[in-house]
DNA sequence: CGGAATCCTCTTCGATACTG
DNA sequence: CAGTATCGAAGAGGATTCCG
């Protein structure tokens, strides 16, 4: 189908690379199949506007590319799902700059802008502060609408993933709103406190979470 | 006259990010602007299938968000740069980045592949190790076709730039396709010699700078 | 239901020609 | 030299349909 591929004809690492990832929702879809596998459904759901149709090319051209393969549920669920190569992986400290890069850009959530949690502990994961965890040893769970995860730190080193964790020392519980209230607001023990939001733990663990994954203002 | 610049419309850094540097060409007229200000002129050289009205529309638009300052050059060449400004240069990283990324990409050059020697300086560059690069103090300049670049390795850092350097301490002439056999090939002083390319230092020192910017793979 | 193919409209790209 | 104007070609986006 894709008899040629447009290129930019440069024999550049960068060009070459964006011969690849430089089209339109190619990272983005990365950026959703770095949090695990997806199916194609979630992938829609995580990318308004992008069109079935579109989206399928893109996955087949990633496929070619050798960014994704395609993968099967394992029974009863046997649905067809997306899931990264390692090349794909690799993409990981692509997005980590941009996502560092585009924190300033952020600004206020406008009304037309979609929201997902878990797009959020992407980017909390690449504020970590390896010094300010030193000697901490805490697994921190969110709950965020209806989406999960949470972040281990341990060793001086971090890990964000989806789901819940198995023996979490804080737990807290929000909606998006409150939710980046909390990350971009002053005071986030003060608010967490008013409205409750923290389950489990202290509000202290709270605090050292803030200063371990500092949020580029 | 942009009523709305397309948006991916998501409170998210990465999305944000790439609503600005994701569209086609933006990525290297950053590189090329890396390495100091340009001419339009430059910068269509260097980009071979722009499109005079597409840079046109690109500089435009990076101005508009503040990558880009368009400067006037000193009389009597009073003709007009673009230079990046701080945000722009900001990039550096995500472009690092997507080099290291794209590197096992490049395969052998085709003959359809343009190659300008500039962008293996900035290749060279993101692969510099620090580790080798502990107790050397030296000079290495390059002239390439008719590029004239060089690095500079003091205390640990590096630096590339364009332009010859004031006092080098080693000086290495070659063409284009001289330099990649160079590069991508074993035995480089083997070759180098044979070639007679190093002009000014020794072949050790050329083995000092394949150790401290060795291209990965 | 998940996912791919088909249309159709609109925007963007790319190449060339043209102007200050 | 530094752009603007123009226009055919390619790609994006949305709706709908088809297929397992």
């Amino acid at each position: 189908m894709n008899k040629t591929t447009r290129s930019y004809n440069q024999f550049c690492a960068l060009a070459k690379a964006l011969d690849i990832v430089g089209e339109r929702w190619t990272l983005l879809i990365v950026r959703e199949l770095l949090s695990g596998p997806k199916r194609f459904k979630d992938l829609q759901g995580a990318l308004p506007g992008i069109g079935s149709n579109l989206l399928s090319a893109r996955l087949k051209d990633m496929e070619s590319q050798a960014l994704v393969v395609r993968g099967k549920l394992p029974p009863p669920a046997a649905s067809a799902i997306y899931e990264l190569t390692e090349r794909g992986s690799g993409l990981g400290k692509v997005v980590g700059e941009l996502v560092k890069w585009g924190f300033s850009l952020l600004g206020i959530p406008k009304p037309e802008e979609c929201f997902q949690p878990r797009w959020a502990m992407q980017a909390l994961l690449v504020t970590f502060d390896p010094e300010a965890a030193q000697g901490v040893s805490e697994t921190y769970e969110f709950r965020i609408d209806d989406e999960i995860f949470h972040f281990t730190v341990h060793d001086g080193k971090a890990e964000g993933l989806l789901g819940p964790a198995s023996d979490p020392d804080m737990v807290l519980v929000a909606t998006s709103l409150e939710f980046l209230t909390l990350g971009f607001g002053e005071n986030q023990n003060g608010y967490a406190i008013k409205k409750g939001l923290i389950k489990r733990g202290t509000p202290e663990m709270l605090t050292r979470f803030g200063r371990i994954f500092r949020h580029l203002r």
